[in-house]
RNA sequence: GGUGAGGUGCCUGAGUGGCCGAAAGGAACGGUUUGCUAAACCGUCGUACGGGUUAAACUGUACCGAGGGUUCGAAUCCCUCCCUCACCGCCA
């Protein structure tokens, strides 16, 4: 969330900035500012009282060491009546912080200079396309089709084990599977990142910091017995590693890299888009994540940019980049690029991947700070993105190189998979 | 799941009602010494929110797993919850 002593600061940037994101309760702002004064006013109302009432305190002791009875007993009026006052600030201070607290989580993070202004997917802008998107012959298919033809994936199996959108994976379907998860995992690890297996089920305070709760909470799967929520991305417990500690900043930057599935309800989007592997409420996916400098994130945006980019141009597939526009873009996020690989048979744009930086949003929440020598401590920025999110990855790879003879794989996937075609 | 022990600062660990934001040691950081390394010595070595200041200095409050309670006063007593460890049971 947002700093308060920067909305006091910088109120009309403020609501310039939440004007690119589209935000419309921007009273909120000024409820901000003015619980915040409540909150200063009764913080020291309470201090001050509590301080004479622990100075007292002292004294009473020692007129009792001293054996002085009576006056002790007067001063011990004198402070059950200061407490007396006390009680009602305490409640209407921890009333006010709530409630500062409360709206604070309202306000988005502030999207940066750079996102333009625009409302729906249509006003996002293309940065720029690589790759070549390849001219398929008249017998082409979409990749649920190859799927069966070729017995990679059971959708129908999927259905009977457990519901709609949970894929079967088999034969060199779960092979390719495999193969791309291992040699993600091994680009990111070559370029820094550190490989974490984190749990695949997070607690309320993990979710809450990620952004999760309460915003997306009918998102994510629910173990209700114990209150813990399965991951709809490995960003929740990856970040979480770094909650509440104060780094140094040499150790900055923090490159992390993880695989795990990942779970989403997706309530509400059926119907379009969900064939195949478009759209699944359990999918595998390797993510980076990175705690940096905050003077240094913009850079590290760039560079894990770059960084899928590579990936994409390795794996041979067409794809574009797009900077999302304020309208589009996730709440916690101040940046966000997306990536869209072509599924040549669907004639569609699948996104694979999603780059944030969340400047101090998401680390204000959970308090992932760092210390200069001596100085106080500062809040880090956080980014994220992923690298990559399989199914649509798979669905591209084989609607794109499908030929009457087989599926042909990119070269950098035959040491993984075993073999040069499915 | 059962029984027992326990959760204190970066770590180890002392502290059972006021003199405790908290001993001591270690680690880390700065410095002195040193041909280098090591050692030795000196110093620093919490976080949040207020007040104060141009900024500091200075100062108040809170925090010893979390939340409540008792008390003039709680790390210390009581209650609830969470977690960790050990042993037993069960099981990958």
């Amino acid at each position: 969330m947002l700093q308060v002593p920067f909305i006091r600061q910088n109120k009309e940037l403020v609501l310039e900035r939440l004007a690119v994101k589209h935000f419309k309760e921007t009273a909120l702002i000024d409820e901000i500012i003015a619980l915040d004064d409540r909150r200063k006013k009764l913080t020291l109302e309470y201090d001050e009282t509590q301080a004479q009432v622990n100075s007292l305190s002292k004294e009473i002791g020692k007129l009792m060491a001293q054996g002085k009875k009576e006056e002790g007993e007067q001063q011990r009026a004198a402070v059950n009546a200061l407490k007396e006052k006390l009680g009602p600030v305490n409640e209407e201070l921890n009333a006010t912080e709530k409630a500062l607290h409360d709206t604070l989580a309202k306000i988005p993070n502030l999207p940066s200079v750079q996102v333009p202004a625009g409302k729906t997917p249509e006003d996002n802008v293309e940065v720029r396309r690589g790759g070549t998107i390849p001219t398929l012959d008249a017998a082409a298919v979409p990749h649920w089709d190859l799927a069966k033809k070729y017995d990679l994936i059971d959708f129908e199996l999927g259905n009977k084990i457990t519901g709609s959108g949970f894929p079967v994976f088999k034969n060199k379907g779960a092979r390719l599977q495999r193969a791309l998860i291992q040699y993600f995992l091994d680009y990111n690890i070559g370029n820094g990142y550190l490989e974490y297996a984190p749990p695949y089920l997070v607690n309320e305070a993990s979710a809450y910091g990620t952004g999760q709760l309460p915003d997306k909470e009918g998102q994510m799967y629910h173990a209700t017995e114990d209150n813990y929520y399965l991951i709809p991305t490995a960003e929740v417990p990856v970040t979480n590693i770094y909650r509440d500690e104060i780094v140094k900043d040499t150790d900055l930057p923090i490159r992390m890299t993880a695989y795990t599935p990942c779970f989403r309800r997706e309530a509400g989007s059926y119907g379009k888009d969900v064939r195949g592997l478009n759209r699944v409420h359990q999918f595998d996916k390797v993510e980076i994540v990175q705690i940096v400098h905050p003077e240094k994130s913009y850079e590290a945006l760039d560079e894990m940019v770059a960084h899928i980019e590579k990936l994409l141009n390795a794996l041979e597939l067409p794809y574009r980049i797009l900077r999302l526009c304020g309208g589009d873009m996730s709440f916690a996020s101040a940046i966000t690029y997306d990536f869209e690989v072509y599924s040549a048979a669907q004639q569609k744009w699948l996104e694979v991947s999603s780059v944030s930086n969340f400047e101090a949003y998401q680390t204000n929440r959970m308090k992932i700070r760092y210390k200069e020598n001596n100085g106080k401590p500062q809040l880090t920025h956080s980014l994220n993105g992923s690298s990559l999110a399989l199914p649509r990855i798979m669905a591209s790879l084989l609607e794109n190189n499908q030929t009457p003879d087989g599926i042909r794989l990119p070269e950098v996937l035959h040491r993984y998979f075993g073999d040069t075609t499915i």
